[in-house]
Order: C-alpha cells, then sequence, then structure tokens
DNA sequence: TTGTATGCGTTATCAT
DNA sequence: ATGATAACGCATACAA
C-alpha cells in the first residue's frame, strides 16, 4: 500500500552525500558544486522524487492548505464559489479542504475543529443556517488565526469578508417591478438570521418607499427553508384570495420557481397578470418557462476574491478587516416583462 | 497568525512529566496512575489541546485524506457524488481535498502529483474528457496505491470503480420512448472517448434493434461539449429538414433542454410531435416545460459507495479490482409522453 | 563546497 | 508508573 516514495535521504544515501547537500542542491542553493546540482537532480527526477508535503508542513508550520465550509456543496451558488476558491488557491500553490455542513450548527463547530487539527493555514467559510452562537469563530480569529467570511456574514465585529450587493441587488429587481407596472409586490423572504436576507429585504422596503408605494408587512412571508414546494404552498394560498398581490420577489430562485408553479396552477398568467423576480441566477432560471428574471450574483469571483484576501492575511500576517461588496446585476427575462 | 496551539509538550513542561507520560495519559494507556491521568486531561481541556494531524501523519505514514479529482465542481451530478463523497469521509475520520480539472488532461496529471505529494492516502477520480493517456494512474496503481474511478471508467483493466448502468438507463429511456408511438429517434451522443457515452450509444442501439427498428448511423450526433447551445445548434439544422426524427434522446440533459429549444423555436410540439428524453436528472429537468424525462443517476450513493470502497482497500491494503454498477431510474414526465 | 546537529509534534521502544 | 531516545522527512544554523 505504501508508495515507497524516494526521500532526499535516499538520495543522499546513494549518492554518497549528505541529506543537507540534497537539499540544498534540490533547491538551488548557491555554494553547490555545478557537478554535485546535476547528479542530485538527475537523480531526483530518475526516482520521482517529490518533497513530503507532510514534512515540509511540520518543518515549516505551515501546510500550503486552506480550508473551505459551506452550507452545501450540490447548490449552484455554492458550487460557484467553491470552484472560484479551488481556482485562485491552485494558481498560489494551496491545497483545499472542503466541508459542507448542510447547515447544521454542530457538525460546524467540530468540522472547524478538524479543519485546525489538520494546521490548516487559513478558513473561508460561509456559516450554516442554524448558527447563531459565532464563538467557534470568534475563538480563532482572537488567537491570530486568519478567517474570511463569504456570502453570509457573522455576527462578529471586524471581519474580512466579501458578499454581493444583497441590497442593491433587491432594490433593482423590486425597482424594476414597479417600473414594468407592477404596483403591489410580495416579498418571499430568507431565514430570519441570515444578513442575506435582512439585507435584501430592506432593499425591497426601500425600492417600494422610494416610489411612493406602501410596504404592506403582510406581503412579506417569511420561506426559511428555501425550496420550491414551500414557496409553492405560500402561494397557492395568497394568490387563491381576493386581495392579490401583482408581482413577486423572492429572495432566492427556488422560492420564485416555487411561485411560478402555483401561479400557473391557479392559471394566473406570468407575466401579464403576476411578475415574478428570483434572486441568483442559478442555472435552471433561464430554462424554465416563462425564462426567470433573476439577480446574478458572481459566485466564481466572490471565491477568487476571498482567496485573495485571506493569502493577503496569511502572507501579511495582519487581518485587516474589510468587507469587499461585489456588483449584482438584474438579468431581465420575460417573468417579469408585461408585452406593452 | 500562529495559533500557538498548546502540544503535549507544553502540557508535559507544565506538570512537570515527560512528553511520553502526557501522550500516553490522553490516549487512555494502562500503566499511568489515575492520578496523573487526570491531571494531564484537565489541563489538556484547559488548554484547548488538540493532537497536530499534520505530525501525526508524518508519524504514522498516514494523513486520513482523501484526493478527490473530478471535471467540475460547478455540475450537478459531481457536485452530488461529492457530497456523498463529504459525508463518507465524515463519519469515516477522513478528509477531503478536492480538485477540479476543467476537463484538462494537463491539469489532472498536476493534481495527481500534488495530491501524492500532500500524502493523500487514497484517491477518489473521475477523469477529465481529454484524458486519453492514464499512466499518471497507471504508475500509482502498479506501486498499490488506491485508487477509485467513479463514472468515468478509465482504460485500465483491473480497477476499483463505481459507475451507473449507463447501457440499461440509455435503453430504458429508448425503449421508453418507443413505447410511446416514437419510430425514429435521434440520439445526442457524448464525448467519444468516454465509457458512459459509449455505453449510452449501446443501449440506444440495442434498444431500437429489440424493437426492430432500424439504426441510422446519421440519426446519432456526436455533442462532445454538452452545452445546451451545441445541442441546439445541431436540432435547429436537422428539424428543418424534411427527414426529421419525431424524438430525441440525448446523453445528458443540456442537450436534452438544447433540443427542447430548438423545437420550440420551430415551432415543433414537444411531446406530441417529437418526444425528448434526457440523461441525469439535472436539478432543471423538473422544471422547464415541458417537465423533462431522464435518467436519474444516484450520485450522492455514488460517492459513498466510491469511498466505502476506497476504505476498505485502504484499511485491507488489498486492491480487489471490482465495478460496481449502480442502477438507473428512468423518469417520466411530461416532454415524452403523447396524451393519448 | 559539504557535513553535522537540531527541531517541527508525536509515539513506539527500551529503559528505569 | 514514568522517563529517555529515536524516528517520520525536511530545512537550516553552525562547523569544517
Amino acid at each position: 500500500m505504501n508508495l515507497g516514495q524516494a526521500t532526499i535521504k535516499d538520495i543522499a544515501k546513494a549518492l554518497n552525500v549528505s541529506p543537507s547537500t540534497v537539499s540544498r542542491a534540490l533547491k538551488d542553493y548557491p555554494g553547490i558544486s555545478e557537478e554535485t546540482r546535476k547528479k542530485v537532480k538527475d537523480l531526483a527526477e530518475e526516482l520521482n522524487y517529490r518533497p513530503n508535503a507532510v514534512a515540509l508542513s511540520l518543518r515549516q508550520s505551515k501546510s500550503f492548505t486552506l480550508g473551505v465550509i459551506v452550507p452545501e456543496v450540490v447548490h449552484f451558488f455554492f458550487s460557484t464559489v467553491i470552484s472560484g476558491i479551488e481556482e485562485g488557491a491552485l494558481v498560489n500553490g494551496y491545497n483545499v479542504i472542503l466541508c459542507q455542513t448542510n447547515e447544521q450548527y454542530e457538525r460546524e463547530v467540530k468540522m472547524v475543529d478538524t479543519m485546525i487539527s489538520s494546521q490548516i493555514d487559513g478558513l473561508l467559510v460561509s456559516h450554516s443556517r442554524e448558527t447563531k452562537d459565532f464563538s467557534h469563530f470568534k475563538r480563532l480569529l482572537d488567537r491570530n488565526f486568519p478567517i474570511v467570511f463569504f456570502d453570509r456574514l457573522p455576527e462578529i465585529e471586524n471581519t474580512v469578508s466579501v458578499i454581493v450587493d444583497d441590497f442593491m441587488g433587491a432594490y433593482d429587481a423590486v425597482a424594476h417591478l414597479i417600473l414594468q407596472g407592477y404596483r403591489d409586490v410580495l416579498h418571499l423572504a430568507g431565514p430570519k438570521n441570515l444578513k442575506i436576507s435582512e439585507q435584501r429585504l430592506s432593499g425591497y422596503r426601500k425600492a417600494l418607499q422610494d416610489a411612493g408605494l406602501p410596504v404592506r408587512e403582510d406581503r412579506i412571508i417569511p420561506c426559511p427553508n428555501g425550496t420550491l414546494e414551500e414557496s409553492q404552498t405560500h402561494c397557492s394560498l395568497l394568490f387563491s384570495g381576493t386581495d392579490r398581490p401583482d408581482a413577486v420577489f423572492a429572495s432566492n430562485d427556488m422560492a420564485a420557481a416555487g411561485a411560478i408553479e402555483a401561479l400557473k396552477a391557479l392559471g394566473i398568467s406570468v407575466p401579464e397578470t403576476v411578475g415574478v423576480v428570483g434572486f441568483s441566477n442559478w442555472q435552471f432560471s433561464s430554462m424554465i418557462a416563462p425564462p426567470m428574471t433573476t439577480v446574478a450574483q458572481p459566485g466564481f469571483e466572490m471565491g477568487s476574491r476571498a482567496v485573495s484576501l485571506l493569502l493577503q492575511c496569511i502572507e501579511s500576517g495582519k487581518y485587516n478587516p474589510t468587507t469587499e461588496v461585489l456588483p449584482t446585476a438584474l438579468i431581465p427575462r420575460a417573468s417579469s416583462q408585461r408585452k406593452k
């Protein structure tokens, strides 16, 4: 089972030199004869020598490994962010250890622990929906361990983080609906303890206010699970009544899709009677009928920016609080555009 | 920046005992006084001691880390497999290092190298579309390093692997179309050098033959990229002509969706005039119009089975070639069912 | 130009 | 019941 990988010692023995000489030759240190260097390198090549990253890590107290914690892997947005992280790590010579919490606080805490044991150099985190106590992160930050938070901000002061402009994204979405002539916009809101939900809700409110439209609290429906069914259930009920909204702005695409399903089932036409806008630009959003207007989040960029910020912290040894805000982009499609 | 994690030495010094005593106490070795054991454990708790996984790894030549190589992370099927791998690894106390090749051979080779340097205990691989030379895997297997292949089988004899029954999945799909009364089935085939494409093509052929229908080679259209546009382009052309197929079986859902788009654009009704079936049961497949019939692959299960097999190899030290075949399931939806 | 010794954190072996 | 030592693979301060 063991690979029997060649080590520096093996090379040293074979060439009758000391391990240090080999080490130096391999790293092109000054003060090594051309001859020895060549001998060493040739043999290393021949034996397919590869430095043992574990030994290096122990020696240098540096693992060139980053930990990534996400709520879920099977998720268009998060997988896109992961992809960005992968790329960023790769080009900078870092490995990525990945964990998903499945939105469970318990798991999150354990995973942080495991990763710390693994001597990761830094952590990239989007916390679970359940997490209300952030001390497992706070403890590390207090000891000057670098963590970059993305998408979901913890309730901790002065962190380094990357988010998208959820407020403006939501604002743009609702403003767009209003501009299209819709007047009574329902909001399918995300989990309450996520900042992103708050921000999107605020953007929704502001857009209505700026347009001189009333903000009705009963037009704000919490959809904490973010499943299609959840939203479908709520919308079926709401749009069966007489006091019906004429548009839906959902905090995520799944909820928006649920709304469309419910509306279709009720025979209410989208976008003629009711306009719908989602959030995230999931893959399916362009493919459903009608194609769905949504707010695109730059997931890949978020991942690579997060890595950049983290590496900056790691390499400088400094943790300078910043919150980088990436712009969203409204993608107008059929679900919100009345034929004139 | 450094965490200043407490080590066994720290505990030893603080208690005026030797590191070995601490080590033994922590691991509940016999031959340690109750008193010492308690003292050690209490202090360890207080200092929040965590064993240094890197040191352990070096000492034991075992990292409890698995490498995972996939073509892409932003991919419904692969992210589902990754999720299964994550879970399997977690419950067995292993970490997961993740890499995506972006379907590039060069990257794949490098990543294998990096992972080996990182002293992973085993590898889980779905190779890139470009890979034709498998020697980077073969070399490792020859040295008895455990690799489990999933979904995409390499051209190597006697490997341990997990696949889905692509042949039967395709057969079922096409048989279903025939049963629905379609007679002239177009096949949008996957990349030629992937076994899965071969298998799906074979299933397609066999289903036609078994039904006594002719297999027309010009009804087999290669769609190597697997994008919506690619298939859309081909289908637009094909269905504009006079000699038109009356059904489409695509090797993946994206291609099937492209076909539906093309048909819609041409004003050809699905499923009345042309039936469409995809492969993979991507998230969007149930949400598009019409909801798409497709073949579901058990991605999560594939991931957890692959981990189980790998751990078996690692722990037994034996590499017993097997190919585990997971069943697919046809999910009939509107896109292939003519109203009678 | 090269070799020797030491230490990163841990544990197994051999003392005591 | 506990301690001393060596070793995992590597890099480096110090010697020669």
